[in-house]
This record gives structure tokens, C-alpha cells and sequence, in this order.
DNA sequence: TGCCTGATGTTCT
DNA sequence: GAACATCAGGCAC
């Protein structure tokens, strides 16, 4: 029963994180359809010890040891909420944290939620979550239908992929799990 | 332009 | 009680 849509998913994380470069994330938002195009991402595991999940399950962490295709979100920093992709085999910790979309449509219903305009909209995991409106309440959403979806586009040439170590963390800094689309504007700084 | 820091709340020890 | 996968504003240069 299980949709073929999203099986790559099913992948390790740092294999998945540079193939959903490229995806679309689609979120609707009363009559209106968001979608975004995801530009950066970050792979998260249960071996790695700035994943969530690396201290093993919790009621926090309970949705990344889930089904893959499902939307983890979490809230930080006391303000800020950042969403990522359930991946890798049911039982096994692993995410792939979005950190950058570039806007594709509802362009005016993200600069209302976020009171900015251009790159400063999307180009951030909090960013991405307060423009598309995801909280708390969709922690566990399927990303195979609903209100967010996934959408699976063709893999990118890995030419266009630029792979580095992740940044915004304090543990496992040199493990280069951090992929975004090589000279687009809507990429997170640094 | 780039560094520094305050804001803020959930989670876990 | 401390840590935290962040952001934005303020200040120095």
C-alpha cells in the first residue's frame, strides 16, 4: 500500500539530503497553495552526534524514528521552529533538516508571514518554516499528502551540488552532511 | 560589512 | 538549570 511517490526516501540520510535538492515542497494555506523549491539541506542520523536523535528516542525525537516521508518539526531558541524530512528505515533516527527554498508561488502569502521580501524570506531553517507557516502541530505530517507535501523532482547534476560541513551546530562540526545548489541566491550564508 | 548579543521556550539531565 | 540544528538588531570599523 505503501505510495512508490518518495521511496528514495527510504535511503540513508546523507544520500537523501543532496537528492532532495531540486524537490518541491508544496503547503497550502487556506485557498492558496504555497511551493518552494528546496536549495539547501542538512543530513541528521542516529550516529551523528548533532542529531536529535543521536541520545536515542524521546517524546521529542519520536517522529524521526518513524516512517520516512513524514515531516519532523521542532522548536528552538525559544522563538524559532525548523522542519525536516523523516528519512532512511522505520526504527532508525534520521531527518534531512530544509534550510533553504527558493519561493515558487504564493510569493505575497510568504512575505506577509514573514513582513520581508526577497532572499530574506526563505534563505534559513527558521526562515523556510515561518514563511511556509509550519509549527508545532505539523510535527508527524505525511508528506505524501495533506497540507505540506513533498514532491519529487529528477536528481540534480552533482555538478550543480556543493557539498560542505553543516554550520548553526555545536557537535560533529566537520562532518560535511550540509548540500545546497551551487550559486543560487536563495542558499542560507555563510 | 561583519561581529556580538539579546530574545525566548521546549526539552532533557 | 543548562543547552539549543536561530534570527535580527545594534554597534564598531
Amino acid at each position: 500500500m505503501a505510495s512508490k511517490r518518495l521511496g528514495f526516501l527510504s535511503q540513508v540520510a546523507e544520500d537523501i539530503a543532496p537528492r532532495l535538492l531540486g524537490c518541491i515542497i508544496e503547503r497550502d494555506i487556506g485557498n492558496q497553495t504555497l511551493r518552494g523549491k528546496i536549495v539547501e539541506t542538512e543530513a541528521y542520523q542516529q550516529s551523528d552526534a548533532a542529531s536529535h536523535s543521536f541520545n536515542g528516542k524521546t517524546p521529542r525525537t519520536s517522529v524521526m524514528f518513524g516512517p520516512a516521508g513524514h515531516l519532523y518539526v521542532y522548536f528552538t531558541y525559544g522563538m524559532h521552529y525548523c522542519c525536516n524530512v523523516v528519512v532512511g528505515e522505520e526504527g532508525y533516527g534520521a531527518a534531512v533538516l530544509i534550510r533553504a527554498v527558493e519561493p515558487l508561488d504564493g510569493i505575497n502569502v510568504m512575505e506577509h508571514n514573514r513582513a520581508k521580501v526577497g532572499i530574506e524570506m526563505t534563505n534559513g531553517p527558521a526562515k523556510f518554516a515561518q514563511a511556509f507557516s509550519i509549527k508545532l502541530e505539523h510535527n508527524g505530517a505525511d508528506l505524501k499528502k495533506g497540507s505540506i507535501r513533498l514532491i519529487e523532482q529528477p536528481a540534480l547534476d552533482l555538478v550543480d551540488v556543493v557539498q560542505t560541513t553543516r554550520i548553526g551546530i555545536s557537535k560533529a562540526k566537520d562532518v560535511p552532511w550540509r548540500f545546497y545548489i551551487r550559486n543560487n541566491k536563495w542558499v542560507s550564508k555563510l
